[in-house]
DNA sequence: CCTTTGTTTCACAATATTGTGAAGTAACTT
DNA sequence: AAGTTACTTCACAATATTGTGAAACAAAGG
């Protein structure tokens, strides 16, 4: 059924096939589908780092329909982009340099547009002290989360891509 | 049809019900279920602000059976705490304190924790410069994160409760 | 003790999400 | 030009999520 090397492989692929799953997992609750989720975990960690979709697609068990939906939805979003080579008429795939950088910066944002709520809600209500409060402790959490990455210091950039 | 004070107060309602659909629609965003979005929402901004699940259910237009599987899931999250008063059986509901503070560590620490898997991913392929780079640049981010809202003075407390 | 009122449970309906299979289309190869 | 291969589209199936209605239940009031 295949020699030692074959075996070691089929091993190191199942190992890397259940850290793809954890990956996908994370991102599934962010409400990304499970094969954008699968895929973008094999691109992180596949060699080359340049894949087909009929490669990826044969790697994570998914079919072609869902990884032409699923592909789309990764570029959309900016994480992965697509490359043709000329005299090819095959696309290849890859992470996006900087993808999990906007992810973070995404979901920060997102938590902090809710800021925008809760100032909207103490206009609604009025300045009212005792009734006001509620939504005043929310308005003042958002307020620090946001303030607390705006004086962050970015991260340091990338040294060897 | 009821006089000004009447449709003053029905307007009202109903610039009220629209900010909390926005706190629902923020909360769907992490997978709450609409009605607990609601519900979190108007408990938020009703007075009085410890209301019973009828007053809550009829508020925002939801069923008993709804009201009953929603509050439990914010109770479940730390979100909203229940009361009952003595010779009472009705039972009343208020929005936790530092309910949201709690929201926002939680999320916070749920995207930190990709860190880890990152971790585990370069364990699995080798420090291999090439290969462990994509994963490298995520660890990175993650780190980053993590570093800075561990590094982050502690929101202030809220002064008036 | 019976009624009233408020909550819970549960079966089910409505809807939304996801992915597959099969057919269609396009592009390189020979 | 015909074949081969890869991707795309689309109808549909499987599943998961949510919420409702009706019946059961529990507690307080008369």
């Amino acid at each position: 059924m295949g020699d030692a090397v074959d075996m070691a492989r089929e091993a190191d692929h199942q190992e890397v096939l259940g850290w793809v799953e954890r990956v996908a997992m994370f991102l599934s609750a962010d409400g990304l589908p499970p094969v954008a989720g699968r895929v973008l975990g094999w691109l992180m960690i596949c060699d080359p780092p340049e894949q087909s979709a009929g490669q990826i697609g044969r790697a994570i068990g998914a079919s072609p329909a869902a990884l032409t939906t699923n592909m789309r939805v990764l570029q959309a979003m900016g994480f992965v982009s697509r490359r043709t080579r000329p005299g090819e008429r095959t696309a290849y795939y890859r992470v996006e340099e900087g993808a999990w950088e906007r992810v973070v910066r995404r979901q920060i944002a997102t938590l902090t547009a809710f800021r925008e709520v809760a100032g909207d809600g103490m206009d609604l209500i009025g300045p009212d002290g005792a009734r006001a409060a509620r939504i005043r402790e929310a308005h003042h959490i958002f307020d620090w989360m946001a303030k607390v990455f705006d004086d962050a210091p970015p991260p340091t950039p990338v040294t060897e891509t």
